[in-house]
DNA sequence: CGAAAGTTTGAATGTGCTCAACAGCTGTGG
DNA sequence: CCACAGCTGTTGAGCACATTCAAACTTTCG
């Protein structure tokens, strides 16, 4: 499964043989999660980062009034706390929405590829910019889309993020979330997801049903979202 | 005046004299620009990094309907495009707010940086994640604060990221921005952004006047704002 | 001095929230 | 096998925070 990470850093950088094993070589262990479980507390001193290699967690933060916003998803490929190497603790909770699996790599070994392969180095720096410019386009979202808006575009944002790991069909893909979920992830309440869901749906637009995501009309859905996809860093970059 | 971002880097890690040569032996060159101006377009390709040596400056989109939203604000000290350096080209425009100073870094040289001084390149790998944290932060405020949670809360980071580089006093600081700049940051109308400004002044928490902000009542500012300032990584990290 | 930008206020409107109730489904235990 | 709890999804009614539209006022600056 580990496969999909490596798909995901080559389809933006040419990833050597010695490169990847190195990678494969500084991987100390695999564990699961089942559903709803913390997997890395905000705060906590770390030792190791987390490599998701299936099912889906996110990172998010509780407030005092007990809402909860989710401020990042993570699919199949991703590091869920590559940060967390330089930064040493979190800022917010990982925690799995599905059962998950994951590999740990321990710090020691990334800090020994910074010092012997620094165009890896590079490569994985690259990995925690494209999280921020995720981060960033989820701001507009929840600063100025609408419910409508916001949803149709994290549905657009997951279609490509999970066909990079071969994770989606033209028409579709799983997401076994629920659509209190998807409110957490957007800013919204689940009462007004589950009618703007509807409004979606009943537009021809999309349909999130029994933990999966159909898409009626990918032309209207990335209009509906003003969805451009330059924020994904789809490209490869010259070595 | 680079000073400052030397301050702010030691404020997290040791930089030693060798690596803080290397990076001013990096600069080749220096500008200044008037307000309101893009200093980096989205899009296009990128060979230097730039660093705000003096003012204040944005990431921001602008969306179909004319709407701009200003996703993270740049300090004296701050790289405005440190991932450029791994991304190639910027997702979301730059742009001043008020007159500014920048230096300028080739590529190049910060390539050959993370070839020969890994522990620099961990210490600007940290600077890019810090900056990543701050969105997530924001990305709660836009989420799930009101929008007087999201102006204190505002202030009281800028608080922090001033004193950092020591352009605030323990009652305030300079911030020569509009209350329109403000709303473009939080996601709000200026029209609502003025009403809650007056709210949070005649509570006795904070005045935003003549582009400064005077911190009436921390404590009870930062309560209204729910703000804990882990995000910002203040401690030092070990080398 | 006049124009432009920024701030302030009022009134009406609307998107999304709160509160509440209920239906459907799954798993559990008596 | 049924009763029941718990979770998820659905719908309705009323409300509130924030928006829109409009106008006036203040400050800045050429």
């Amino acid at each position: 499964m580990i496969e999909r990470h490596f798909t995901k850093l080559r389809m933006r950088d040419d990833i050597s043989r010695e490169e990847e094993n190195a990678l494969r070589a500084a991987i100390d262990g695999t564990i699961s999660f089942p559903p709803d479980r913390i997997v890395l507390h905000a705060g906590r001193e770390l030792t190791h980062s987390t490599l998701l290699l299936d099912g889906i967690a996110c990172r998010y933060k509780d407030l005092r009034g007990g809402e909860r916003q989710v401020t990042g998803l993570h699919l199949p490929g991703d590091f869920l706390d590559l940060h967390g190497f330089t930064l040493k603790r979190l800022d917010q909770h990982v925690a799995t929405l599905t059962a998950c699996t994951f590999a740990t790599v321990p710090h020691t070994a990334l800090t020994a590829i910074t010092e012997r392969l620094p165009h890896l180095t590079r490569a994985y720096w690259f990995e925690t910019n494209l999280d921020a410019a995720i981060h960033r386009e989820w701001e507009v979202s929840l600063g100025r889309r609408t419910a409508r808006g916001r949803l149709a575009h994290l549905f657009c944002e997951l279609q490509v993020r999970l066909e990079v790991v071969g994770l989606a069909e033209a028409d579709g893909y799983a997401l076994p979330l629920t659509q209190s979920d998807l409110a957490e992830c957007m800013g919204l309440t689940t009462v007004h997801t589950n009618r703007t869901l509807r409004e979606l749906r009943t537009a021809g637009l999309v349909e999130f049903r029994d933990g999966r995501v159909t898409i009626l009309d990918l032309a209207g859905l990335r209009q509906a979202a003003d969805f451009d996809p330059a924020y994904l860093y789809l490209e490869k970059r010259a070595r």
